[in-house]
RNA sequence: GCGGAAGUGGCGAAAUUGGUAUACGCGCUGGAUUUAGGUUCCAGUGCCGCAAGGCGUGAGAGUUCGAGUCUCUCCUUCCGCACCA
């Protein structure tokens, strides 16, 4: 054997190996247990990066492990291949998205296969392929039939220069993040996914994944934001020119009703927009708050700011008439784009009335009623729910929260003025996007039959590829070839949607596709309905809202449609936390990358794996350390040494009745590390203690000396342990290394190793001695010697006598096999 | 403002069920090998102290024989959401 590890050589072959018996193709298989673990797959940006490195590692080690394990395991890979980067870099580049994400595509699965990871390449999707994309086009179709996907007018960021829509985050203090200029807001006709509908379920659902992180499950709740309250309808002293005579307003605190003293439009209300037709300073007012900022974040530390409209509303219950005003806060998106405002219990509204002169009115109180009320300064307990009554609600004094609520929102609903409902945070899904890199939306509109789905049969709308870029616009609005068409429907001349799929759209589903990667017949089959749901999902928690939510109703439109028979498409799911550097995020704009080509180079693939899954356990960030990747380096050379100086003595039978001492001791390392690294692996995923706890069983066998028969077998039974259990982690090294000791067949289909229980039995134990919590002795003692022996033994020891010398024992605590605590004073 | 996670040596981190704080690795110090540098190997390495010992897990209290771990108060950092009526 050589007596050097040298890595390139080293993982060529093994990958080689790979290669040739096509180790990583999967089927399906009943008798065995079938376990999917998938890595968000990446955008094809250009080359890896350390945080792709850190996510496909931890996804392989699972992998890997689970295999060894003897189940059937599923690992696939794909490309997340539209987006905004490749338009980019069509503009600045002259190279059209296609070619470059297809190059972007060559090279990036190239470095991945460099890592080893254990793929099955012959699942690859890439979702710009018309073969993936149609089959999302297909379930558009049938969404829309069932009318889950529909159209509406939404209001966009809208850049007048650039002649597209901007996302939220594309908008910088108010201007276009490209050209600089200002943005506007603007009604367009946009494709929406009802995803609202399944609000409730997305919602309750999260009880069940009890293998996701809490956090992601917290942001979830937030972002689904469910709440309970009353739709409730003002009347309106005057009837809106559209016929509405009454306004309605949701409220989660109906006991307030009394206090409302005035109702806030948001300025897109129709009550808004009406009285602006006759008041040119409102309507100057609402033009104003319909552009500049629009980032969510800033509108909340805006400027309250309002003006009355000159209409006012009929309070259902009192028949008192209270202003109506147009507020800058009132969202149009939730509830009905109105509120009532109830300045004497709500912060927002306190505020609003302090600066316009509203009226404030106090209708809860402390049940003790000895506090006195400023409605001049705000107090925190004014919205409070619990130990507080109604007071100054006529007949509704003297109530609880609860009982507020249930009797006002009950009167209300007697009346017909209102009824208790459940709100939702959550938005419909805005799926349309103006850009060409994205799947076309299949939808024709014809003048006289109106929007029309493109039959099953003319699907793939394939987007065109060979395209010229003439500024920043989507070049298949100027593409007559692409977009006139006839109609479906009436066979007259029609147009084609120019709009393409938010790119969210293909990484909803593709965990689902890899299962049936080439079907041409069907979106999904029985063989995705087997690999289904994910048993293990691997990614950054940049995803754990968008990402994770879109893909988890997917899966329900999917269920739905009879296409999978699970509820839930993730069933556990790790989110791997950051690669810093010097304390921050590696990133290109702060210039403190590392590239993993370059170390694998130098390193190897095993070098740069091994030290990803050391430095931290998978879900805390990862602090770069280029002297930490040299000492994982110099681990796997230790190692190889230490099967270099094994080979030099033909191996003897093991006669495990026979042991020493010593030779017992290292046995018995051998097993407990097995017995830990399992649960580490399995249990904890954490795989950092794991690689510490191999690491220490190494230093054990080194100082062994294997040169007497009965060391060297010991050693054997060591490192054959050790090899199995570093597989999944440097699965090259441990190839090698495994076949030099004689293993046999692969090692990554070698079974994992079994503890030997009785290898971790032992006969002395060495306990600690305790004066009052402070450790004054170290004692072996036989494993059976009972408490008071223990305990007699204890004291006996000399420097535990020297702290009991001029204090009186009060109290001996034994705890087995540990320690011995001695209360003295 | 609301929600979540976390604060342990010079550094990355470990301590899983309340039981020896700092495993493992990096770095550093000394030594061996080497023409030298690097590599490799050996020994040491929380702080104060010659030692005995004392002090040590963001700060402060509490519970306990015993607290990094549990409870309370506070501080700091990171992350997410953010006018949601």
């Amino acid at each position: 054997m050589d007596q050097n590890y040298k890595p390139q050589e080293l993982e060529q072959a093994t990958q080689q190996h790979w290669r040739e018996n096509n180790s990583f193709a999967v089927r399906e298989d009943d008798s065995r247990e079938k376990f999917y673990c998938l890595a968000m797959f990446p955008y094809p940006s250009g080359k890896l990066h350390m945080g792709h490195v850190r996510n496909y590692t931890i996804a392989d080690v699972i992998a890997r492990y689970q295999r060894m394990l003897g189940k059937n395991v599923l690992q696939p890979m794909g490309w997340d291949a539209f987006g905004l980067p490749a338009e980019n870099a069509a503009i600045q580049n002259n190279v059209p998205p296609a070619k470059w994400t297809a190059q972007n595509i060559d090279y990036m699965r190239e470095q991945l296969q460099r890592l080893g990871f254990a793929y099955d390449w012959d699942r690859e999707i890439a979702t710009c392929n018309p073969e993936y994309y149609r089959w999302e086009q297909w379930f558009f179709t049938r969404l829309f039939d069932k009318g889950m996907a529909y159209k509406k007018k939404a209001e966009v960021n809208w850049c007048e220069t650039d002649q597209t829509v901007l996302a939220n985050e594309q908008v910088v203090d108010g201007r276009c993040w490209r050209c600089d200029n200002p943005v506007e807001r603007r009604d367009i006709d946009q494709w929406f996914f009802k995803i609202t509908a399944y609000a409730e379920e997305l919602l309750s659902d999260l009880d069940k994944l009890e293998h996701w992180p809490e956090q992601v499950r917290t942001m979830q709740r937030n972002w689904i934001g469910r709440s309970e309250g009353v739709n409730l309808r003002f009347g309106l002293a005057a009837a809106l020119t559209s016929g509405e005579d009454s306004l309605e307003v949701y409220t989660t605190r109906p006991d307030t009703l009394m206090g409302a003293t005035y109702v806030a439009v948001a300025p897109q209300h129709p009550a808004a927009r009406q009285a602006a037709e006759s008041n040119p300073e409102l309507a100057a007012f609402i033009e104003e708050q319909s552009r500049g900022k629009v980032a969510e974040a800033e509108l909340a530390t805006m400027e309250k700011m309002g003006m009355a409209t000159g209409m006012s509303a009929v309070n259902p219950l009192t028949g008192a008439e209270v202003p109506i005003w147009v507020a800058n806060f009132v969202l149009m998106s939730y509830g009905s784009g109105a509120v009532m405002s109830v300045p004497g219990h709500d912060q927002r509204d306190h505020e609003f009335a302090c600066k316009y002169g509203l009226p404030i009115v106090q209708v809860i109180a402390k049940p003790s009623g000895e506090h006195i009320y400023d409605t001049a300064v705000w107090q925190d307990w004014y919205a409070d729910k619990v130990d507080v009554v109604t007071i100054n609600s006529g007949e509704f004094n003297h109530l609880d929260f609860d009982g507020a609520f249930s009797t006002i929102a009950g009167r209300l609903e007697e009346l017909g003025k209102g009824e208790r409902t459940t709100n939702y945070r959550l938005r419909d899904w805005g799926i349309s996007r103006q850009r060409y890199w994205g799947a076309p939306i299949p939808i024709i509109n014809c003048d006289s039959c109106g929007t029309v789905p493109v039959p099953a049969e003319d699907l793939p709308v394939v987007l065109p590829t060979e395209v010229a870029f003439e500024g920043v616009g989507s070049p298949i609005k100027k593409m007559p070839e692409f977009y006139e068409t006839t109609c479906p429907s009436c066979g007259g001349a029609a147009t084609r949607e120019t709009d393409t799929f938010d790119t969210f759209m293909e990484s909803s589903w593709y965990y689902a596709r890899y299962a049936c990667a080439r079907n041409d017949q069907a979106m999904l089959d029985a063989e995705a309905d087997y690999w289904a749901p994910v048993d293990q999902y691997v990614g950054g928690i940049e995803h754990a809202i968008l990402h994770l939510l879109y893909a988890r109703f997917f899966h329900k439109l999917m269920r739905d449609e009879g296409l999978v028979h699970s509820d839930e498409p993730f069933t556990r799911l790790l989110t791997q936390g950051m690669v810093l550097k010097d304390g921050t995020k590696m990133s290109k704009s702060k210039g403190n990358t590392v590239d993993p080509q370059s170390l694998i180079d130098s390193y190897g693939a095993d070098t740069v794996r091994l030290f990803s899954m050391f430095a931290a356990p998978p879900e805390q960030s990862l602090e770069w350390s280029d002297s930490g990747v040299e000492g994982a380096n110099r681990f796997l050379k230790r190692l190889w040494k230490l099967v270099a100086r094994q080979l030099e003595t033909p191996v003897s039978e093991l006669d495990t009745a026979a042991l020493d001492k010593e030779q017992k001791a290292l046995r018995r390392k051998t097993h407990e590390t097995i017995a830990k690294v399992s649960d580490d692996f399995g249990r904890r995923q954490t795989f950092n203690t794991a690689i510490a706890a191999v690491m220490e069983l190494c230093n054990e066998i080194s100082k062994l000396d294997v040169t007497t028969p009965q060391n060297h077998a010991l050693t054997d039974e060591a490192l054959r342990a050790v090899v199995l259990m570093l597989c999944p982690i440097v699965p090259h090294i441990s190839h090698q290394l495994w076949q030099l000791l004689g293993g046999e067949s692969d090692v990554m289909n070698a079974p994992w190793p079994v503890v030997d229980e009785s290898a971790l039995e032992r006969d002395s134990i060495d306990m600690v001695v305790q004066v009052n919590g402070k450790v004054r002795a170290q004692m072996t003692v036989a494993v059976d010697l009972d408490k008071p022996a223990v305990e007699a033994l204890a004291l006996q020891q000399p420097n535990v006598q020297r702290f009991l010398e001029d204090v009186t024992v009060r109290k001996v605590i034994v705890v087995p096999g540990k320690l011995v605590n001695i209360v003295a004073n």
